[in-house]
DNA sequence: ACAACGATCAACT
DNA sequence: GTTGATCGTTGTC
């Protein structure tokens, strides 16, 4: 599918690349560990809405709810692919990057431009963190349905393939990243999926299957 | 009320 | 491979 950001002042498009799936409350690296807190609330509501969350008190991240309403769970949005208002991204991750350097002036702020300049295309939105900085979309956007084919942001089919054009054999599985705290069994399980090989996944992904 | 801790990223060595 | 930045959420007192 295809990450869309669309109003009066553009449109953003990306191909998704990688996700992990964080399942109901017996899986202890989901925030559905938690059962239902006001941060969360909307994982155990229907499908298809967003469930943005604030990590390391720094960055976004962009969840899809997915299973029926009573069953908290979601997939996070890991890696895009830029593909249409790739300068709009660029001036987002700006604004996310000066924000990580909120305290410094001149020199920080130019060092990130720097850095964003010899950013390839292909590498603006290569993790969980970077995927929302481009799409400028915050903790405020938790809760709009993104499947609703007029809405701001939305998941859209691509329009030249079908669902199942991506084989399984193309398809890189392995554990999910940063959740060594929910012990073996969970931190274990093989929900990270990408595109095997793509150069827009955050990081190599082991047993390509 | 308060302390601890992340579904991260980039700059270090 | 290690570590700092930075703050809302959660669990404890």
């Amino acid at each position: 599918m295809r990450l869309v950001r669309e109003d009066e002042t553009g449109r953003r498009e990306a191909r998704i690349v990688e996700l992990e799936a964080y399942g109901g409350p017996e899986d202890l690296a989901s925030h559905a560990r938690f059962g239902s807190t006001t941060r969360n609330r909307v994982m155990a509501g229907p499908p298809g809405i967003a469930y943005v969350y604030l990590v390391y008190g720094m960055y976004d991240c962009l969840n899809v709810v997915t299973e029926p309403d009573g069953r908290p769970s979601a997939v996070l949005i890991r890696a895009v692919e830029p593909l249409v208002g790739i300068e709009r991204m660029r001036a987002d991750r700006l604004t996310v990057d000066r924000r990580r350097r909120a305290a410094r002036t001149g020199p920080g702020a130019a060092a990130a431009k720097r850095r964003l300049d010899a950013t390839p295309d292909h590498r603006l939105a290569t993790g969980p963190g970077l995927v929302a900085a481009a799409f400028g979309v915050d903790t405020a956007w938790t809760g709009i349905d993104l499947c609703d084919p007029g809405g701001p942001l939305r998941l859209e089919r691509d329009p030249a393939a079908p669902l199942d054009t991506v084989s399984p054999e193309r398809i890189a599985v392995g554990p999910r990243v940063g959740v060594a705290y929910a012990g073996e069994d969970w931190a274990g399980r093989p929900w990270r999926f990408s595109i095997a090989g793509h150069r827009s996944v955050s990081r190599p992904n082991p047993g390509s299957g």
